[in-house]
DNA sequence: ACTTCCACCGAAATCGATTCCAGAACACTA
DNA sequence: TAGTGTTCTGGAATCGATTTCGGTGGAAGT
């Protein structure tokens, strides 16, 4: 296995019969260095198959060329396309990705930032779960690295951000609902601890005004990112008195568990109720019929917030931001009421 | 920001009046230490807050506590289980993970394992695109950290190997094809180079052999795990002259891309094709039909891969086995041919 | 009273690289 | 020839922790 006695620094200068300062020198094209030197040591460097150390580098120089990126779930292809998005990013520009998964549990975002920070992370690319949490924000403004907010806004942190229109999205999704005649319209979304959530009812409301409709408060519900509130909910609205004619779900989880209800109710998705999902993923394009999603690029939030990051890191001072636009796309899955038969 | 000084091991020593090497000591409780010392250490700790920095402390031991993890592609719901599986372990024994995305591209496999060898990782959780790759076995052999495979087989490599049972899950599935009348069977699956692409395969010409029936070369096709691949065998497998009336698609991506060339051709799946996904996405069973599988659980895998490394870096020397099973999941997707009408 | 041993603690080396500082070698000018 | 600059190079300090080694003081043994 590794039999490669260790070759640093130490040895190439011995190797090439100068000092470790110089060899130093040539790696990180210093002035002041002859010729007959640099092809001295560049001759032992390669000899040798020198490869300085990055976690001594990172003792010395302060950066561990690590980014920290915090997401709910991982396996949420969601967040998976983020991460992919910014991996392929930082890779390219030297920096490699670690990853956390804080799971629906708010002290586990706290923990995370207090491990990367303390692991010295050059940028830390968050996809937080609450943005009013004390403890993070505390926790945050310790960080003297930059931060980048992956669709979410904490006031007063001094951190860049991507941040989605998804208020554009929602309201054209609404509005076709509405000008196809519904009338009555549910929401499952998320709670307004999360700038998407609150972007979302924002949109929902600022449809229905402009058609004149009164927003039915039994009809939206907001609750915890997660497919088991998206089934409960939607058995919920099924069972009103005056149940919604069409459905929207605020997140994929929600709509994951929306569906799973609405199967096991044997409701005809289209006829009975029209359904539109915030936030695309392929398969939905699958589903008999196919459902109306409010889509934007989940790999271009990752790679924009890793680029974000990179201009900060290279010396940019003040927050940026990035838009990232929505689109509602129509599908089957949306009908004029009452087509029941 | 951070104002916080930089408290080292150094300060503490200062304040409590003794030598760093002391407070060292008492950090790591080694022997020969003085109640009184540790005392006025601790409190000194806790006074000024310290906790030791990892990088030094990786310079000084040569561990980094960072495990990497190599996959094709992370916003792969599959890959994503398994890392989230994986993730959840190591973090709770005090490791950080490193992800990458190879998406594809066999050299990426080399070139992540080399920059995550330079970085030092303890460890590598490794779900390689080819299993006989020179230049990456090359690469791992260098390799001083234990290795764990996901779901692949190296010979001769001193590694550890989480073991899917595809095969039996495979012989089930095909097997209840047979039985219900099916003679025409087509396979999508992925490439030899790939563990779990021979399984499976070798399970599916076990079942038909079972059963006495020959393999059809045509309807078996082999290519790179891609949606796309997917897509256009099923196409060209419908096209045949004697089309299969039973298709079995060995792996994610090949259900994704399979499925929508059926949907495309509008192709009755169940009725006029029977269908089988080998891996799971939940999202199947709410297909029209529900889609038959052959069920892994994806976080286990991730779950044992981390158990494994763990107990490698614990000391255990020989590399071990961690078997997971399958499971044939019979929903509507599958039905007797000729059912068409 | 003198050795021996042990418990305890501090100084310094170490991990591997970078950088500051000082000095050597050489050229050029007055 | 002496003096002044350049240009290049080596030694040593540094980053922050761990660990070896050696030394001190006190207690026990003869």
């Amino acid at each position: 296995m590794g039999r490669a006695e260790k070759v640093t620094v130490r040895a190439v200068a011995e190797r090439a019969g100068v000092a470790v300062s110089s060899v130093s020198r040539v790696l990180n094209d210093h002035a002041d260095v002859s010729d007959g030197l640099r092809a001295r040591v560049l001759a032992a460097v390669e000899e040798l198959g020198y490869q300085p150390d990055p976690v001594a580098q990172s003792l010395r120089s302060g950066a561990t060329r690590t980014i920290g990126c915090i997401v709910r779930d991982i396996a949420n292809p969601l967040f998976g396309d983020i991460v992919k998005g910014a991996e392929n990013v930082l890779h390219d520009a030297g920096y490699s990705l670690l990853v956390s998964n804080t799971d629906g549990d708010i002290r586990r975002d706290v923990d995370y930032i207090e491990l990367f920070l303390r692991r010295r992370v050059d940028g830390l690319l968050l996809s937080l779960q609450a943005e009013d949490n004390a403890d993070m924000i505390a926790a945050l403004r310790q960080a003297s690295c930059p931060l980048v907010l992956l669709d979410r806004d904490v006031p007063g942190l001094s951190a860049s951000a991507v941040l989605c229109d998804h208020f554009t999205g929602i309201v054209a999704a609404v509005g076709h609902l509405v000008a196809l005649g519904h009338r009555r319209i549910g929401l499952i979304a998320g709670q307004p601890v999360i700038r998407a959530s609150r972007e979302r009812k924002r949109g929902f409301d600022e449809a229905l005004a402009k058609a004149g409709l009164p927003v039915a408060p039994e009809l939206v519900r907001l609750g915890p990112y997660a497919a088991e509130f998206g089934h409960a909910s939607t058995l919920e609205l099924l069972d009103l008195a005056d149940p919604p004619t069409a459905l929207v779900a605020g997140g994929i989880q929600f709509t994951m568990g929306s569906l799973r209800a609405l199967h096991e109710r044997g409701v005809r998705i289209g006829a009975e109720l029209s359904f539109i999902s915030a936030d695309d993923i392929d398969w939905l394009e699958l589903h008999d019929p196919p459902i109306s999603v409010v889509k934007r690029d989940h790999m271009r939030m990752g790679h924009l917030g890793a680029d974000l990051l990179l201009r900060t890191l290279g010396g940019e001072a003040h927050p940026c931001f990035e838009p990232v636009g929505t689109t509602y796309i129509h599908r089957a899955s949306v009908q004029p009421p009452g087509v029941s038969r």
